[in-house]
DNA sequence: TTTTCAAATGAACATTTGTTCAGTTAATGT
DNA sequence: ACATTAACTGAACAAATGTTCATTTGAAAA
């Protein structure tokens, strides 16, 4: 059997990246066989190899897309204003973005070891930099006087690894509804940097 | 080649789970071998079935181990007090025991997903005991007026997982002293539900 | 010294792994 | 109608996997 209808490629290619995806967030990387890949996509694991290199670039490809996406949105949020709007501009855009990404985000913090060293270097300077961006709001806000924060930095780490871990356990349809969430995590950070 | 001097099975023993723990959280349980595990401790793979039934109980082990040691330990902490004492004395014992165990604080949090269902159920139900103390604490105190804080249960999920990921980034001899991280800690949690 | 036996070897096993590639299929261009 | 070629198959590969077990070793007990 070859292709049965029109031009697979651009059919075939997003599967690959989507049971990748899927698959890797559930079982983990190396738990993962290319030829499990290939059966959630419908194909026999050769076919995989016209739409990656190799096994280790579709887990680089997902946290890298990931990872640009993420600062090519947060572009769109305008962290100008004073540093309690964008303290809360911020964390909301956060909280928004991370939720519906729930395996991006596993995937983008559990996996990390899993990468070859050039490609975990790329991503963690891309880490860095988002963290500081949190860490200079932080830092404008605590000179301003607005913030009562002992260290940015540290704050900063605390509180995005409070909030990249709310996919971990938030369902949609559970208890409290998403806006809800975001209310209640904005609350936190807006306290724990109120004197 | 087999006993060299005296009886080691006290010695392998302990070895063998030193081993598996260093390798699993360096590289996650699926991508380390039972051979690997072997060479690092100076023997053959064979050898290993003495000391562990097969690879899946050297990570339940280390998982169970960890959560039973931190439920133990929490039992010497005094939380009998106000909510302010109870909060705080529960913070600083978290801190201060998950902060030297790097590497099972590690496996506990990224390889739950390869342990077999039985056994994630096991670990799934201490881990929700011991959210629940928490729980409890901020619920205490949201009742009795001290603590403004939303929802208890949602706070206790966020403040553990801002206080689990400090492992993950703190090292001995870094820029700040373990105390100092405490109190940065310490100060967060505090501001955060003071209204 | 001889016997015993805990502790470890090392080879073997059946699977599974990532990856390659010559060959097959069928939709498209001529 | 024919030729082309993108897309996929299916078999093959060397290497690695978890696990078992008959065999060997050497320290301790007799």
């Amino acid at each position: 059997m070859a292709r049965k209808q029109g031009s697979h490629s651009d059919i075939t290619g997003p599967k690959v990246r989507e049971a990748a995806l899927k698959l890797i967030a559930q079982h983990g990387y190396a738990a993962v066989s290319m030829r499990q890949i290939a059966a959630e996509v419908g194909v026999q694991a050769g076919a995989l190899y016209n739409y990656t290199a190799d096994k280790q670039s579709l887990l680089f490809d997902i946290v890298l897309d990931h990872m640009d996406d993420l600062v090519e949105a947060l572009k769109d949020v305008d962290l100008s204003g004073p540093p309690w709007a964008a303290l809360e501009a911020f964390i909301r855009f956060h909280i928004l973005f991370h939720v519906p990404r729930v395996e991006q985000v596993f995937i983008s913090y559990m996996e990390l070891r899993n990468l070859d060293p050039d490609n975990f270097a790329v991503i963690e300077g891309r880490r860095r930099d988002y963290e500081q961006i949190l860490a200079g709001i932080l830092k404008a806000g605590k000179e301003s006087g607005d913030f009562t924060i002992t260290d940015p930095r540290i704050t900063s780490i605390a509180l995005i690894g409070m909030l990249t871990a709310i996919p971990q356990w938030y369902r949609e349809g559970g208890r409290l509804p998403l806006s809800e969430i975001e209310e209640i995590y904005w609350g936190i950070v807006r306290r724990s940097v109120t004197a």
